[in-house]
DNA sequence: CAGCATCCAGCTTGATACTG
DNA sequence: CAGTATCAAGCTGGATGCTG
């Protein structure tokens, strides 16, 4: 059944379905937790902010994001009680040292993407004319 | 300007809606492929091994990651013409490297598990209970 | 400004059945 | 064994409207 555990006797693994890394990862590499924290990374940012600087992102699905980033303790947010009311985000340390890995990630890819674009080209010319 | 418009020169940048490397990080990162790439970074597996091993998908999912894998060039395909057929999939070195990175990111995060779970139980004792 | 609640279109996913 | 084809269901996510 879980053969998988075995092999890879690891505290909390993502290869176990029920393992609670497996949702934290997917809040982390999903779409926008990925360019949340990519955007947060380089510092501080209010909502309205992020919302401008990860493109692309409606309010409820930032909402949402930082909502699950927060909870797992990667994002904090600072909310002062003023009027209009200012709310900043801000990555915690462990938050940074995720981002710094996940940006890792993504810039290796980045600049593989030519390799990556050829093979695809390939693919399609291989597979799809024939 | 703000920086994102610079991002934007950058070769390849996930931060860009249309750029191709944010569907590769989506291939890369999404649950079926971070999960394919971790049980092939092992070594190589015959497709219904493979679906063993990651435990939970289903044939589509696991066929379907797997071409979008090979396209990206991360997967490499070998088909024996034999009966019955046997198929062997491994990553290519570029997917080593790939994966490689991403098991680092799953392996930080899944170590600090711990802290994260304690961060949940504090959101959710001063959010949720009021 | 900083959000939450609701609705619903559509994409993703999983089961099932079938092919080579 | 190694897949493809099809279809229904469910979840994701965007648009909209409203609150403090």
């Amino acid at each position: 059944m879980d053969e998988r555990t075995e092999d890879q006797n690891l505290p909390y693994s993502v290869f176990a379905k029920a393992c609670p890394s497996r949702g934290t990862l997917e809040h982390v590499t999903g779409r926008w937790g990925a360019l949340t924290l990519g955007a947060l990374h380089e510092g501080s940012l209010r909502f309205n902010e992020l919302r401008r600087r990860v493109d692309g992102v409606s309010e409820k699905m930032l909402s949402q994001t930082l909502h699950a980033l927060e909870r797992d303790g990667l994002v904090h947010r600072e909310a002062q009680p003023t009027n209009p009311p200012r709310v900043d985000y801000e990555l915690t340390p462990l938050g940074h040292e995720v981002a710094e890995r996940l940006i890792g990630l993504i810039q290796f890819v980045e600049g593989r993407m030519d390799y990556v674009l050829e093979a695809r080209r390939h693919y399609d010319a291989t597979r799809g004319a024939r």
